[in-house]
DNA sequence: CATCGTACTTTGATTACTCAAACGATTATG
DNA sequence: CATAATCGTTTGAGTAATCAAAGTACGATG
C-alpha cells in the first residue's frame, strides 16, 4: 500500500501535469508544490521510479506512469468525493473542504468511498466543478473557457473555479461567480488588466486577468 | 500535534487501564494490544513520559496523565462518533465500522466532527452501545451487568456489547442480541459453560460464559 | 569560449517508529 | 535459597521522510 507521502507526491504530480500536459515536471516545479526542498523531491522521485509509479529523466523531470497515474486517480476521486459529501451532506462551506479533503483523502477505505459515491448520487463533479475520476480510473476533462477568453457579450453558465484557496472561493462566494450561475462579460481591456462580468443580467463585478483566467465557463 | 502512533497509543492504554481501573498497565500488555514487540514499548512509553501524556514507572507499568486521557477521549470520541455515522448515515454494518474508524478517527477535524455530532443528533452512545465523550472530554460509563452475571429470569435490555471482532459481532447480529433487544437470562450453568437467553420471550439463544460476558444489559 | 547562474543531485545528518536480540530484574519453584 | 522462567529494558540496526549544504551539469551571456 502506498504511503500518505506517496499519495501525495502522485496526486501532487497529477496535478501539475495537467497544467501543461505532454511535458515533463521539473523537480524545482514539483518541490515547490509539495513545500519541500529540491533534494527531497529527488530521492523520492527516484524511490518512485523504483516502484515503477513514474518515469524520471535525470535533469530533465519526470512523469506518471500508467500505474501512477491510476493511483492518482484514485486519491483525486477519494479527494473530490469527500468533498462534495462535506458539502452537500454536512453543509460545510465550500471554501474550507479542500483542506479537510487533503486529509480524509488517505483515511477513506474503497467499501466507504461507494458508500458516500452512491449516497450522492455519483456525481461527475465536485463543489468547484473539478471533475470526479470514476472508480476505474477514468477521468472527462470537458473542455471549458475561462473569463479571461470566452467571447464577450455571449451568455455562458459558470463551471468551474481552478483555485483551492479559501480566501479567493470566499471572494467568488461573495461575488455570486459560483458554478451553475449565469454571466456574460460586458468589456475586458487589456491595458487595465481588468474584466468586467455581469452576473444573471444585473450585478456588474470587476475582476483582474488572473482571477478572471481561474474562473471556467461553459456555453448554454 | 500528536502524531498517529501517539494517538493509537493513548487511546489503547486508555481501553486497557479501563479493563482494570486504579492499576498501571504492563508493558507487555500495552505491547499485545498494539501489536508490537515490548521492546518498542518501552522505548515509546518513555517519549510519551516526556511529552507529559503518560506516567511511566519502570518495571512497573504505565498510566496516562489527566493531559494524555484528555487526547485519549478525544480520539475514542471521533472514533465512536465515524462509527455511529458509517451505520446511521451511510448504511455500513457495525461489523465493519470499528476498522474504518481507526482509520478515519485520526483524519477529522474537530469542524467536521462537530458537524457530524450535530447530524447525529448528539448521540450518547455508539452503535456498539460504547458511551461516546463529549466535547470537553467527560466520559459517562454506565453500569451494566452482562449476561453471564444479571440475575435470571429478570427483563433486560441489551446496551453494550464490548467485543468489536467483526465474527463476534456477525454472530450477535445474526443472534438478534443486538443493543436494544429485550431479552431474559433463562438458565445459567456453571459446569457446562453456558448461558441460555430467551429473545423477546420468544427465541432461545445458548452461548458460553464468556460471550456471555461480552454482552452487557440494563434492566427495564 | 570561458564563466556565471540556475537548477538539479548528492551527501551526511536528523526524527519518528520499528524489530531482533542481548542483557537485567523480579517472581516463582523446586 | 539457588536457579529457572518471565517480563522489562537496552542496544544496534533498519526504513521512511525530511533538511542543509556541498557538489555537479548545463544553458545563457558577456
Amino acid at each position: 500500500m502506498a504511503s500518505i507521502t506517496v499519495e501525495n507526491y502522485l496526486k501532487r504530480l497529477y496535478l501539475e501535469q495537467q497544467t501543461a500536459p505532454g511535458e515533463l515536471v521539473s523537480m524545482g516545479r514539483l518541490a515547490n508544490a509539495m513545500g519541500v526542498v529540491p533534494g527531497t523531491v529527488t530521492t523520492m522521485v527516484k524511490a518512485l521510479a523504483d516502484s515503477g509509479l513514474v518515469a524520471y529523466e535525470p535533469r530533465g523531470g519526470v512523469k506518471l506512469t500508467r500505474g501512477g497515474e491510476q493511483l492518482a486517480l484514485h486519491v483525486l476521486r477519494r479527494h473530490r468525493l469527500v468533498e462534495s459529501f462535506l458539502v452537500k451532506v454536512l453543509g460545510l462551506d465550500w471554501s474550507e473542504v479542500h483542506t479537510e479533503a487533503d486529509e480524509l483523502e488517505h483515511a477513506i477505505s474503497d467499501k466507504v468511498l461507494e458508500k458516500i459515491d452512491e449516497y450522492l448520487g455519483r456525481p461527475s463533479v465536485d463543489p468547484h466543478g473539478d471533475p470526479i475520476p470514476t472508480a476505474k480510473g477514468k477521468l472527462t476533462e470537458t473542455p471549458l473557457e475561462s473569463l479571461a477568453g470566452c467571447p464577450l457579450g455571449r451568455s455562458v453558465r459558470v463551471a468551474r473555479v481552478l483555485d483551492q484557496e479559501a480566501a479567493f472561493l470566499q471572494f467568488v462566494d461573495r461575488c455570486g461567480l459560483i458554478p451553475g450561475v449565469n454571466v456574460k462579460v460586458d468589456t475586458r481591456d487589456v491595458q487595465s488588466d481588468a474584466v468586467a462580468v455581469r452576473i444573471h443580467g444585473r450585478t456588474l463585478v470587476t475582476l483582474g486577468t488572473a482571477a478572471a483566467a481561474k474562473i471556467l465557463v461553459e456555453k448554454l
